[in-house]
DNA sequence: CGATCTACCTAACGTTTGTTAGGCGAGTGC
DNA sequence: GCACTCGCCTAACAAACGTTAGGTAGATCG
C-alpha cells in the first residue's frame, strides 16, 4: 500500500493524489488508510522517508564494494548506486524528484533534513575522491552532478537501449572528462 | 495576474494552487480569472508557453550576440541565457521546472510539445559545436546538462555570493572539461 | 469460551474546490 | 445620449476533498 501510495505521488504529485485513489489502488476503502496513518502528510511523509532509507542503503553497500578501488571506479559505483535507487527500487526514491514541490511546506522541510544526510554522504565521499579539488568548488561540482542524476527521470527508459550502467558510465566520464573527445 | 499565478504555482504546484489564492494575489475574486480565461488549466497552460517564450527569445538574443564567437564562448553564453531565463526573467519559466509533475496529463503533453522546440534549438547549436562528436552521445550529454540547469533552482540563490556569471562559467567549464584540475 | 486486537468497512461530517449565472459601474463609439 | 463592451463582483452550484465515528468479521490468546 505503501508502495501503491507513492507510485501515484510519483505520477500526479502530492496534492493531485487522493486518498481514495491511493486507496483503491491498495485494494481498500478511503477511511481504512486512518488504521495506518494518522494523516495523508503523515503517510507522504514516511513514502519519502522510505526513499531516502533505499538511497543511503544504495550508498553504503557501494561503498562496501568499492573501498579499495581507484577514484573513477568508484565513483562509478556511487553513481550506478544513486541511478539504481532511482530506477529498480521502487517508487520510493523517484516521490523526492517529483513530488517535491508539490509537498506541504511542514513535509518539504522535513524532507530536505532528512536529504542532508545523504548529500552529505555524497559530500564526504567527493571530498576523499578529489583531494586536489578545495571544498567549495567541489561542493558546486556535486550539485550540478546531482541536479543531473535526478533529472534522468524526466527521459530515461530503463526498458529502452541504453542500460543503467552505460549511463551511469556516461555520466561520470561527462563528470571527470568533461564533453570534448 | 499572469505573473501572480506562475509564482504560486511555482511555490506549491499546480493542484495545491487554488483560483481564490491567485485571484487574491492579483487583487481580483475568484470568479473574475474566467473573464480572461475559460479554465484553470488553460490558465496554467498559458503560464507555461509563456515560459517557453522566455527561453527561446533568450537562446536567440544569445545566439545573435555570439554567432562568429569561438565554441567555448558560444556555449557559455547559452548557458548564460538559460539561467538568466530562470531567475532573471520572471516566474514562468521556473513553472515548466517545479510544476510539471503536478500538471493534468493533457496540459503536460502540450507542454513536453511545445519544449521539444526549444531543445531542438540546443540539439542544434551542440551539434554545430562539436561536430567531431556523433550525435547520439550529444544527443545523452545535452539531457545531461539540462538536467544540471534546471535543477539549479532547488538551490541557486540569486541574492547569495555566486553571481549567475560565476555559475554559468562553473556549468558550462564542468561541460567542456569536467571536474579534473 | 470469552476477551481482546487487528484490519477493514460504511456512512457521514464540514470544508474547499472549480465553475457558472446574472448584475453593476465605468468607459467608448456613434 | 444611447447602446455596447469590458472588467469585475456577488452568490451560489455540485462535486470532491480529508477526516471521523461507530460497527463488523476474523484471528489471537489466556
Amino acid at each position: 500500500m505503501l508502495r501503491a501510495a507513492a507510485e501515484l505521488f510519483v505520477a500526479h504529485g502530492y496534492s493531485a493524489t487522493t486518498l481514495r485513489q491511493i486507496a483503491e489502488s491498495a485494494g481498500i476503502k478511503a477511511g481504512s488508510i486512518y488504521h495506518h496513518f494518522d494523516s495523508k502528510e503523515l503517510l507522504f511523509s514516511v513514502v519519502l522517508d522510505e526513499g531516502i532509507d533505499v538511497m543511503v542503503q544504495a550508498f553504503h553497500t557501494a561503498a562496501d564494494v568499492t573501498s579499495d578501488a581507484p577514484a573513477p571506479s568508484r565513483l562509478l559505483a556511487h553513481v550506478r548506486a544513486h541511478l539504481g535507487a532511482l530506477f529498480e527500487n521502487g517508487p520510493f526514491t523517484t516521490a523526492h524528484v517529483t513530488s517535491f514541490f508539490s509537498a506541504p511546506h511542514t513535509v518539504r522541510a522535513q524532507a530536505v533534513t532528512r536529504r542532508d544526510g545523504y548529500e552529505n554522504l555524497w559530500s564526504a565521499l567527493l571530498n576523499d575522491l578529489f583531494p586536489q579539488i578545495n571544498r567549495k568548488d567541489l561542493a558546486l561540482h556535486r550539485l550540478i552532478l546531482f541536479g543531473a542524476l535526478n533529472s534522468t527521470i524526466e527521459w530515461f527508459d530503463p526498458a529502452g537501449n541504453l542500460t543503467l550502467d552505460q549511463l551511469a558510465a556516461v555520466v561520470t566520464n561527462q563528470f571527470l572528462n568533461g564533453v570534448q573527445p
